[in-house]
DNA sequence: CTAGTTTATAAACGAGCTTAACAAACCCTC
DNA sequence: GAGGGTTTGTTAAGCTCGTTTATAAACTAG
């Protein structure tokens, strides 16, 4: 720790190198002319040429041929951008029921994506494992690149997971998930750093990335189970290693016990739960689903409306303790239930402005399926630059 | 923003000379041999001396007389440490009915305390800036320096404060407070970097500071009001800037108004509550106060003890959802009930087991009276420092 | 008083950035 | 198509800084 020897010229060159890489990066995917790196970094014009040099020599930057720069009435420029292929990472999303990769290249451009469905039920973790180790096969072909290649790795899974050894904890989900140490599976595949993660924390991640500026974020996995990651400036709170879990929050009331690992809360406003409140509170039409409760609610169906205002209460009274001691500049809901709409979130709102001093912004994500695939990749990348620039 | 311009070898001066400043603080106060320093930085003697002739120069260190190092066979060695008188900073603790003032110097030396009383009541705001100015004026003879000698300055108050203005924007406590611009007033004063800063913010810092090692911490205070700070890697966490605002937590229950600005959580096991709890429960001998009722607890009247069990229960229950999110290493609690002792710790803890899933160490402050003002003065010598670095 | 140890000083060297002058390549106008 | 204007690239001199290496200083132990 603390090394930090031998502090002479060599390490200029070194700190202004990383300037001008990062400052290549902000600019990517497009090429970037010299004369603009010089601009942006504040280096003069022979020390930018020769940390370009360095760069393209060790394989990071690609030089573009100067016939094709846009003219602008003068010598034309060099230009080069990031050799994206120079360093691509691999993220995976283990689900219960759906196994995914993705393959990002420095420019977090997507080289490769591949998902694979995996059965529940006993042995699940062995068939997960399994299909892990084939996802990331096809992922790599797809991409057409080797497992040496990679240069750094993230899974989310669900579960609490230790930060560092990368063990999963607790994974009520999965049967026999714990017993797996997926962290040393796959460090024996790739040489590669290789990050475990919580998949509600690098949902929160892949949300914050698409939210301008920093702050605090508080992202909400709301499906089936209910989790959620807080981003704080752009990093991920970790706490001691199970911060965000909201699922077992314990709502006011009793909540009987289902004995499969969910906590209260989800036991009581989970997707499943908003069809059994619906289905006792008589909601014509059947046996509901969560999509459908909301899709009678937003059609005006009293009954629907108030087991929606229901749920928002609890939601808003579970996490409002929380919002008072974190004070985050936004609350952002994910998961199936977000697929719900602007009923839910005005009732959240609603009720959440009552219980807190400055209510944050109550949004819905825009990300789609791949949320936790994104924030995997986001943090294989964020972790892979972070090394750079130490 | 991200000026980085003109990275030349001068900088590596300024890298060398602060990291050499580093090394001598963090062996502060005593004072260091130049030899040591060469082997802590990884520098080279002549580096290191000339980083500590510009330090010298610019009056950062002070050389020590050669006559006066202990003898270890060889040549006396040079040594220098901080000379504290350098940079001292201020911290101010602007509480309801108390005011207080301390300067640190550069090695955390306290140079001066003064401590005054202010009436409450109507008016209350007025007479407040005046105690301000009164005791910063006293703590500056105390510690034989001009307003500007002083390199920083930290004030803690209650409310809820705008991080960039500085500005109070609710102070329930203090009528008025919310009208006068303290950061203003003190800026006209003093030409160095103010901070004013929520006074749970400051006690938060204050107990971080005890505690070795980084992490998560949740640091509550807890006397006729309720609030706490949460300090995250040694930094504190201030959300969008209301954060670990707990006394606002509503529980379960009909929590009557007050009107005197304070929130539900406040009214139901803030100091003044417990007393209440305990008078309606027909705990013998009067009409107690908190601590009282915390000592009858202790001496093994069972009302007493119902009473405690049922405010650690309610705390317990108001804060589970923010540890669930936050998952702090610890919540320390300080402030008038944390001289409670054992009983409310031990119902605390046992209850927060019950509610979340990986229950944080929870533990009384060792602080006395002066957490706000301790916290302030870390807040502005840690500012201070941090500008240095940069 | 000499040997050994620890520390300080000074000069030579090398790495890196900056300045400044100059060259290249392109556009536009006459 | 020749020359001026513009943008960019190239090169060499000079400066600052840290490192290396050799040498001197100051003290203890025997």
């Amino acid at each position: 720790m603390g090394e930090e020897r031998a502090v002479g010229t060599p390490v200029l060159r070194r700190l202004n190198t990383a300037a001008v890489l990062r400052a290549v990066r902000e600019r990517a995917p497009g090429p970037v002319r010299l004369a603009e790196l010089v601009e942006v970094t504040g280096l003069t014009r022979p020390t930018v040429g020769q940390a370009v040099d360095d760069l393209v020599e060790a394989g990071w930057l690609q030089q573009h041929d100067p016939a094709t720069t846009p003219r602008r009435g003068g010598r034309p420029a060099l230009r080069v951008s990031l050799r994206g292929r120079a360093a691509p990472v691999l993220g995976l999303d283990v689900g219960p029921h759906t196994v995914s990769a993705g393959i990002d290249d420095l420019a977090a451009r997507r080289l490769a994506a591949v998902r694979r469905s995996a059965e529940a039920g006993p042995a699940a973790a062995g068939r997960l494992l399994a299909a892990v180790d084939e996802v990331i096969e096809r992922a790599l072909q797809e991409a057409g690149l080797g497992a040496d290649e990679i240069a750094g790795l993230a899974v989310g899974t669900p579960g609490i997971v230790d930060a560092g050894s990368g063990r999963i904890l607790l994974a009520p989900s999965v049967p026999g998930w714990t017993s797996v140490d997926l962290s040393d599976h796959l460090r024996g595949r790739f040489h590669c750093p290789v990050q475990v993660e919580n998949d509600a924390n690098l949902a929160a991640l892949a949300v914050a990335g698409e939210r301008p500026g920093h702050g605090t974020l508080l992202a909400v996995q709301w499906g089936e189970r209910l989790g959620a990651g807080v981003v704080i400036d752009g990093r991920l709170h970790r706490g001691s290693g199970a911060a965000g879990e909201i699922g077992f929050i314990r709502p006011p009331g009793h909540v009987p016990e289902t004995g499969d690992g969910r906590g209260p809360l989800e036991r009581t406003i989970g997707a499943e739960a908003i069809a059994g409140k619906a289905r006792r509170a008589g909601l014509p039409g059947g046996a509901p689903d969560a999509a459908a409760v909301f899709a009678a609610a937003s059609a005006g169906d009293s009954t629907a409306q108030r087991v929606v205002d229901d749920v928002a209460a609890t939601f808003a009274q579970a996490v409002a303790p929380a919002v008072l001691v974190l004070d985050p500049d936004a609350i952002v809901i994910g998961g199936g239930v977000a697929r719900a709409g602007s009923v839910l979130l005005a009732a959240v709102n609603r009720h959440l402005a009552d219980l807190t001093l400055n209510p944050p912004a109550v949004e819905l994500s825009g990300l789609a399926e791949d949320t936790v695939l994104t924030g995997a990749l986001r943090l294989a990348l964020d972790e892979f630059w972070r090394r750079l620039s130490v």
